[in-house]
DNA sequence: CAATATTTTGCAAAATATCGCAAAATATAG
DNA sequence: CTATATTTTGCGATATTTTGCAAAATATTG
């Protein structure tokens, strides 16, 4: 095996697991936990990883605040997840919005899903970076350094030249008859994409459902799919199916 | 068997398994080891795969991005932004595009400085994450995964919208009669924000000086000011100075 | 602070690369 | 077709790089 092709599936490793250990590396590559050490060394030294005790982490430009948020609740994200992907078809075009939920759809994105993915979050575009056939418009606008996404009227008018396939919809707060969240221009945002897809998908965790935030966005029942991390016979769920609310 | 059948043979190995040793390949040619490390070096040289230690791996698979790019000359580029500090004040609006200097710049950027910085870079954006005070406005479009900078029309039009006070260039070529890089849409993105701003202060590193690249981006008098790491009274700048061109 | 785990360092063996050269193959000229 | 030049190929000797090991140094944990 080349020291190319090493140097290859560690850093696969690495940024699909966000870290590497040089105990598993060596076993995986059959070689020496030195080799590894030194193959992970040169490798930071040109910047594609980082090397750590231990092992190697990938190198993100995205900042840890976020990160943080992100840790939360993050088995039932990938549930979410893994539900909006049965939505995804080739060739489709869709809006991201910068939920962590969302988020966490973009990372298991198969690599064989050839689509165009509408955004104005930095973690959505950067989750993408190595995902070879999905092609990323990034919304311009003021950028907000707390959520690291961009917003405002130039934001607005940029998702205004769209009508997309689906929107994902990171869910802040959800009742029967509104659905809202704590930011104004994350609100406004919210709305104009639900205004410029055929479809909206809400994704969002069983903590929020029933609760109500400052902002208006629209009212529930323009929803079009909400997808929790529970079992669509779960009982409270009842209320949105009658709004004509398809539950997955 | 004739050696253009090698050649294939060979680039074929190579890029259906992104890799390929001397080893599997003299044997299955039945051709000394030599032979294939001679044919693999002129195939190199022919830029149809690159020659690493043991054989070869495709092209293809050698992304050049920013991240790689961000380490060459990292003392040079530290020792350029220094200098193009000198020339900002408080309370102008900027165009920063992607270059690795002009990135050393926004990283170096003093907390109580208070400006707007229009990007089209990630890098850029991020690193001016933790500005207490710097604005950012990004500019929408089309994401380039190998530069993660955004691209085209949409990015375009975006610039379009403003007259800034000075635009940071990272120079990729630099002769006496012309700017130039070696991508299509850079080259318009670059020619767009000299457009639009009332200075242009070219960052530049040495090596960079005197050299042509595929894209015309401008003549190169149109440049207010340019930046290197050595110091302007060095002879290799008189022709510049000629041209109305103030060294830093 | 001791016990443990991890990393660094120096080193020798193994693998790989380079160089010069001569034999073989191919091309060119008369 | 023959003689000569040119290119290609394989071989052996000699660098250079890579690799794994063991001891020493360093960091981490309780």
């Amino acid at each position: 095996m080349l020291k190319e092709d090493r140097h290859n599936i560690i850093l696969e490793e690495t940024s699909t697991n966000g870290s590497s250990s040089f105990q598993l590396l060596c076993k995986k590559l059959a070689v020496s936990e030195d080799t590894i050490r030194r193959d992970i060394r040169e490798l930071d030294s040109r910047g594609l990883l980082k090397a750590v005790r231990g092992g190697a982490v990938s190198v993100s430009r995205i900042p840890h605040h976020y990160r943080e948020r992100e840790h939360t609740d993050i088995e039932q994200k990938k549930v979410i997840a893994k539900k909006a992907l049965t939505l995804i078809k080739n060739k489709q075009v869709l809006f991201f919005d910068g939920g962590t939920s969302v988020l966490e759809l973009a990372k298991i994105l198969p690599a064989d899903l050839n689509v165009t993915i509408i955004t104005n979050s930095f973690p959505v575009a950067n989750a993408l970076e190595d995902h070879p056939l999905a092609e990323v418009i990034f919304l311009g606008g003021r950028l907000n350094k707390m959520s690291f996404a961009t917003f405002g009227n130039e934001t607005l008018k940029g998702i205004s030249k769209f009508k997309v396939d689906i929107y994902f919809f990171g869910i802040c707060s959800i009742s029967t008859s509104s659905l809202s969240c704590k930011d104004l221009e994350d609100a406004e945002l919210k709305l104009a994409m639900m205004q410029h897809s055929v479809k909206t998908v809400g994704l969002c965790t069983w903590d929020k459902v029933n609760s109500e935030s400052t902002y208006f966005i629209r009212e529930t029942k323009e929803l079009d799919i909400l997808i929790t991390e529970k079992d669509k016979s779960a009982s409270p769920s009842k209320p949105f199916t009658k709004l004509g609310i398809e539950i997955l």
